[in-house]
DNA sequence: CTAATTATTGAACAATGTTCAATTGCATGC
DNA sequence: GCATGCAATTGAACATTGTTCAATAATTAG
């Protein structure tokens, strides 16, 4: 059976993301099995454990790509938007708007709590920080105060913000219905928080 | 061996939650089965299934409780505090608070996305909303306008909010250290979000 | 004291993550 | 062209999970 269908390593961890991403945006978390993701690229159970040390690394690979996704669509946000007020409204709308978007895929990211001990894996930490950094970089222009720790204080503020916006929005725990209002709590942060911070 | 502790369903559920909550604060989610608990309180799986549906139901109460909890901790803050303005800092202190001192049974709350399709049972939906109620209650005296739409706007953005700042600062994904550090940032949310509310 | 009832059990099933000896297909050396 | 070695792949096996339900043991009723 061995080179059946001769694919590299790489091209069979590829085959295993996308085919659990399919899985995941169909059925969430649970509809993910290591035997149903071997199914899906021709392989079996035994040969995922070759290419991934175990499903805790799987996960960790499929939210990685879940956070270069979004981070894409800031970027892309970003560059289209040229007055800097405006910029920070339209990246948190972008934020939700990826959430709602793919919200089994996002879901995965925060559903996955990590024991306590072992740290996150530095490649997977750099992708966190980022989203500081791009916030940070948007926010700089328009915070009175170029002191750096409060810049920073600002964007931690302004992402955990939107993202629990977010959370209990794609949750449905906020009680609102339609994109809109959603839209309006975030509007409503952006510009009363940013108006407490510059008055 | 029936009947040989003599424990009313109601006892039995008492204990499994019990049990429940000490495995969950011990090691997660994941330390919780069936099994295990059923052991702990000296029954067999079997038995659990006869005082819960099933797993899901099982972890809808032990949420339940948890948010009783915390609904508890966040009223006893509201009758301690006499300026409306403090009153909401100190609240939403309280939410983080708790949700840092029990977080792997908060976490729980969250963590465990319930299918699109059935809604959650009314019981359970009552507690969430409960939170609003709470914040709109407090909020009424200091937010401008009586527009109770208003209010509840903010209610949803404030809460929406701490909720994000805290989920982030548990599952240590802010990259601040230390209590108060969260605190500054809940502060920071809460002062300037206001001030631009009442501007 | 027997019979009916009821609480409780625990064996059984399907599905999960994970491991690893066995197997199979390929390339190399002769 | 054939045998040998290597590496890719398998799939059976194990422990553990949620869940069910006939069998059983303890209690109550008659």
């Amino acid at each position: 059976m061995a080179r059946r269908s001769d694919h590299s390593r790489d091209e069979i961890r590829e085959m295993a993301l996308a085919a659990a991403e399919r899985l995941i945006n169909a059925q969430g978390y649970k509809g993910l099995s290591a035997r149903k993701v071997a199914t899906e690229i021709g392989y079996t159970v035994g040969t995922l454990y070759l290419v991934f040390k175990n499903q805790e690394e799987f996960i960790l690979h499929i939210n990685s790509r879940t956070l270069d996704e979004l981070y894409q669509a800031m970027e892309t946000t970003i560059s289209t938007q040229q007055v800097p007020g405006d910029c920070i409204k339209a990246l948190c709308r972008t934020y939700y708007d990826y959430a709602a978007a793919h919200s089994k895929r996002w879901l995965l990211i925060f559903e996955h709590a990590l024991p306590d001990k072992d740290a996150l894996p530095d490649w997977y930490q750099q992708r966190i920080t980022r989203g500081f950094e791009m916030l940070e970089q948007v926010l700089e222009p328009i915070v009175a105060t170029h002191n750096q720790q409060q810049v920073g204080k600002a964007a931690r503020v302004l992402w955990g913000s939107v993202h629990g916006i977010t959370m209990l929005a794609v949750t449905r725990k906020l009680d609102v219905v339609g994109v809109d209002s959603v839209y309006e709590l975030i509007d409503s942060l952006v510009e009363n928080y940013l108006a407490g911070l510059t008055r």
